[in-house]
DNA sequence: ACCTGAACACCGTTCAAGT
DNA sequence: ACCTGAACACCGTTCAAGT
């Protein structure tokens, strides 16, 4: 009789008690992300957008810390899978496509820069992307340490990079690009404001900085240190 | 008479309400940052530590982020001191020695890495780092478009790499090197069990992983944006 | 000018208990 | 196996009031 009404509660009655799984828990943490930044997910607002209390968070993830790192590595498989027929051309412009494939993703989503690529213990497609960059950088012929050394460097200027740009600003604004182009004017203006005599360096730079596009300095950096690379390689 | 006894209160009365300075609400917050990571400065433990009440703090900073910004800012005037007689020599040798200064100073203070050169407008000395090492790049005789690139390279891989090193493990600890090297040790265990088929990159750097050390990774990376630097400047 | 007291509106995390 | 309820021990921030 017991069994009978377990039964019946199973097949037919509305469920009270609300179920996720670890992908629904993360795709709604990414939600959140999304659109409240790497402050606004907090345990409680993704327990309310789960349809259930606080406590439930904690089955599927040892606490926050977890979740964002989680999170982030989600969202580095749809990386992971546009990048996945690079490989068989010449291996340093092959390098620049992964690594501009990894910026985008980042200022697309700007809390991913904090929380990509930190651990590979946990996270598997971060540890899946490292594995890629480096086969590339082990194309170019290099010893292990050489091969180590680049391709560590190559990720850490991606993330490190990204990280920077996609730091919320200090007003703190999670909303559209008038505010962006707020803060980049305003930026501008203190910096001509500067002693040129103690700022020669900042004057001689301002106007580009007015106008420079993110994505153009990223590539630019990139490939200061892939010619570098390129030049270790011999080829 | 209410003037006589504000007076004596002043010289000679024991002073019930504790009285600070700037100067002295960041060295505290660097003093809790040293012992106990970003995580332990919190507003509540730096007023007790400084003798009196959370709201204080807000007499001398607008929040946690800006005390955070500043907190960073000063101890960059430390770097800022040991480079200042950095200038004279060949421009890509002196941007190595202030980016191995400024990397050094945040592998002393992990904190650092995620704080440091955020923002200009507020952090002087970051300013003033930034505009050392773009003088530098200036001495190149690049474009000035070239010549924010370049120095945007610089800063980004110096505090992306830094930063990223400085993470403290997923287990958050926040003590001795035995636990470093612990955690070196179980992340290379890791490596080794994975499959070679799938991950053949990991495996052929995973000896280098095992005893490499971070200063010589960080050098390795930043002679190879370094070399591309000199090889754009054409000398 | 600079600080206190006290409150407001939150947090992450734990754990016994339920289903 | 997976979730609820309810509590614990905190947070940052504000603001009237004091000195």
């Amino acid at each position: 009789m017991a069994e009978q009404r377990e039964q019946q509660q199973t097949r037919t009655r509305r469920r009270v008690r609300t179920s996720h799984s670890i992908e629904a828990v993360l795709a709604a943490a990414v939600g959140i992300l999304d659109e409240s930044g790497a402050q606004g997910l907090t345990i409680r607002a993704l327990a309310t957008r789960l349809g259930g209390g606080p406590a439930s968070i904690y089955w599927y993830v040892s606490g926050r810390d977890e979740l964002l790192d989680l999170a982030a590595d989600s969202v580095l498989a749809g990386v992971l899978n546009d990048v996945s027929d690079v490989g068989g051309g010449d291996p340093i412009d092959d390098l620049r496509t992964i690594a501009v494939a990894m910026f985008d993703a980042i200022v697309d989503r700007p809390w991913l820069g904090a929380y990509a690529m930190r651990d590979t213990g946990q996270q598997v497609n971060s540890r899946k992307l490292y594995e890629k960059i480096g086969e590339q950088v082990m194309r170019l012929e290099l010893s292990p340490r050489q091969c180590f050394h680049g391709t560590s460097a190559i990720v850490g200027f991606v993330i490190g990079t990204a990280a920077d740009m996609g730091q919320e600003p200090p007003a703190a604004v999670v909303s559209g690009e008038m505010d962006r182009d707020d803060y980049l004017a305003g930026a501008t203006a203190e910096w001509r404001a500067l002693d040129p005599a103690e700022y020669p360096f900042i004057h001689h730079i301002v106007d580009e900085f007015a106008t420079h596009d993110d994505r153009d300095q990223f590539r630019a950096g990139l490939d200061l240190l892939l010619a570098g690379l390129r030049l270790t390689a011999g080829r």
